[in-house]
DNA sequence: TGACATGTGGGGTGAAGTGGGTACTATCCG
DNA sequence: CGGATAGTACCCACTTCACCCCACATGTCA
């Protein structure tokens, strides 16, 4: 099942950040919190991150440097945890970091996984999104 | 089953929409409320919201930042509910804003789904729409 | 005219989001 | 080795809002 929706929640004092309940049934037997690409915070299931990773190392040879540097960057940069009697993660210092999150944020389903983006840097880029789709929509009406 | 009809109807205060009867029957098992591309919410079922996004997508690379950002889009401005027992859905505020609602609104069959428009803003649409279709109809005659 | 279905409005209740307090553990320091 | 401190986990409390239920108004059909 894909993650759809925008939430807009806080963290509290403890670093502590609750998951929106309808991604909560999905994410019962553990989550792994991870740098995302863009500057966010990326929340997924164990099993999908796995398998994002994989198809991340792709048809790479395992042996390459380039698959052992991918296969550290997703390692280190990932903690695998579990929800709180709460419904809530802590996320780790370096994570709030990477993505420049404030207490404001901003909580989206993502597809396989969920996001958690600063407030005033999601507006921005659910802006520049918008603008691309309508741009990418308008190709694809010319290509047919 | 495509979707069929044009019906006013209105929000109360709480941001909820009845749903018209003859739509019922297809969203009973679950809807997904979405941006639309033009300045209007577009309501599916979450299998043809799950097909439509699809079809976004293409044969894009699904690694490729493209995807990622249509993924997102299309994942983060959509919210998937049901209709309460009065056959109504709740339009969350920032869907509502995308669209300019106010409290009047039309609800049109668009086929593969819903779509409701404020009630001016969809008078000029339709006006809007039965010139393009005049144009398109003639170039398709000069073409075939 | 009466019965029924549809669209709309509103009140009450329980759950969701948030904050904070306390106990336990581990690490560090004297 | 004993004590202080920080980090974490587990509870509990408060506020708000979304959902469930019921009520009414209008229109349609028998």
């Amino acid at each position: 099942m894909a993650f759809r929706g925008t939430f807009d929640h806080t963290f509290d004092a403890k670093n502590r950040l609750t998951v929106p309940v309808k991604f909560r049934a999905s994410l019962s037997d553990g989550v792994v919190v991870a740098k995302g690409v863009e500057r966010c915070v990326s929340v997924w299931t164990p099993d999908e991150y796995e398998a994002f990773v994989a198809s991340a190392l792709g048809e790479l040879n395992p042996l390459s440097p380039q698959a052992r540097d991918l296969q550290r960057y997703f390692s280190a940069n990932a903690v695998e945890t579990e929800l709180d009697a709460a419904g809530r993660v802590m996320v780790p210092p370096f994570l709030l970091e990477h993505g420049s999150l404030g207490k404001e944020v901003v909580v989206t389903g993502a597809g396989p996984c969920i996001e958690i983006w600063d407030r005033a840097a999601w507006a921005a880029e659910n802006a520049k999104l918008a603008a691309d789709v309508l741009d990418i929509t308008a190709t694809l009406g010319q290509a047919n």
